[in-house]
DNA sequence: CATAAGTGAGTTAGTACTCACTCACAAGGG
DNA sequence: CCCTTGTGAGTGAGTACTAACTCACTTATG
């Protein structure tokens, strides 16, 4: 549950890239900059090459459109930085402690609110570029498919056996639970809006498990 | 429950505005089609001139920079036809009848997601706008207001006073409500998946009364 | 010294915006 | 009933600017 920045996860895996001048290197970490706080249309080749402090000719020597550039941040991104910090949350998730429904989502969503508080800017502008372009949709969700079909189903699924879950269907109760979860999310990431995690986690699992809960 | 085409609405309330020459209309008509199809950014001057059969001039006559056409196309979209259709929302809900939560529920919404379904472009360009210019946010809220501060809370006070529904706050229970439905509303405007409507409410509507009774 | 990396002053294409002009029509005076 | 004048709508060629992209050249490196 350590705080986890995608930038500087993602600054690590740039870093440890060979066959990469370091001008290069700091290239892509300034897109990734300048793309999370401004977006990509509006961010110009020249704030790049002035952010990254080398020449706009730099800057198109590896990459030589704007789109392939885009790329190049982006597929370090979706092959290195989120599949670690989905490892991670994967290893989190495997190592709460747990007897209930409740004691399994509250630290579960506060790791997950606390990650979308703490990457904000990332997280806003993957999703409006994912919107507007399948593709990208199509290599985020890859890159984060392991959890969502192995991790959280596993979690699932234990517990309908111990008779904790209502035995629905796991997509059906994933999508739930993540539609609650996304419903605060989009609160933060889209309209900064500052929550009381505290209260508002406490009360969104008072009314999880309530609808979740098995019959007696 | 009859269905609402937003842009039929629009074309309406603009026509029906006084002190506008015909081709400015035209104008507005075709920038609201453009910027739902292409967005904002990606619609040029010269593309609004020729789909309203005009010259490039003509768009600039009234409204001296696209911002502003912007607003234009806007104002009457938030002022009239918007609060036009949140109209007959509320009209609708008030013409249900219900004896208990789950028969409130479907049919409420069924008709969002109606709804949605077929307003997806402009929904989704109003919403990815809003999302980046607070100021076009604040006034989109405004439009709806009404509904989300009359409508559905005198909806649910009235559930809870028959005790058919938990005694939480109420804007407590409404985000709950508004989250499992954003959150078929996102997946059919943002990520475009066909879904079966029936199975889904039926489905969102037992987990929901599930988790929204009182207890007994 | 050969090859790769880097430079920055270009070029080019596209887009928002302008302006001198035409046209249709209405009001008013002879 | 014409003619003049005024006005607002409309035009489209043109301008100013911006931003992506290029290239002849210089500098560093194995």
């Amino acid at each position: 549950m350590a705080s986890t920045s995608i930038e500087s996860f993602y600054s690590e895996d740039i870093d440890s890239t060979k066959d990469l001048p370091q001008k290069q290197k700091q290239v892509l970490k300034a897109c990734l900059e300048l793309f999370a706080s401004k977006g990509f249309e509006a961010t110009t080749t020249a704030d790049i090459a002035k952010k990254a402090g080398v020449s706009q000719g730099t800057v198109y020597k590896r990459f030589n459109t704007k789109e392939q550039l885009l790329q190049a941040v982006v597929q370090p991104l979706f092959s290195k930085t989120i599949p670690r910090a989905a490892k991670e949350f994967s290893y989190d998730i495997n190592h709460f402690q747990y007897d209930n429904l409740a004691e399994f989502l509250k630290p579960t969503l506060r790791n997950r609110l606390t990650f979308a508080t703490e990457n904000k800017q990332i997280i806003k502008i993957l999703f409006m570029q994912a919107i507007s372009d399948p593709q990208l949709l199509a290599e985020l969700v890859k890159s984060v498919k392991s959890v969502l079909t192995n991790t959280i189903p596993k979690v699932i699924d234990k517990l309908k056996e111990e008779h904790l879950l209502v035995d629905w269907d796991t997509a059906r109760i994933m999508e739930y639970v993540l539609s609650i979860g996304a419903g605060y999310g989009a609160q933060i990431v889209l309209f900064d809006r500052k929550l009381d995690l505290d209260t508002v986690i406490d009360q969104a699992v008072e009314f999880l498990v309530k609808g979740l809960s098995p019959e007696k």
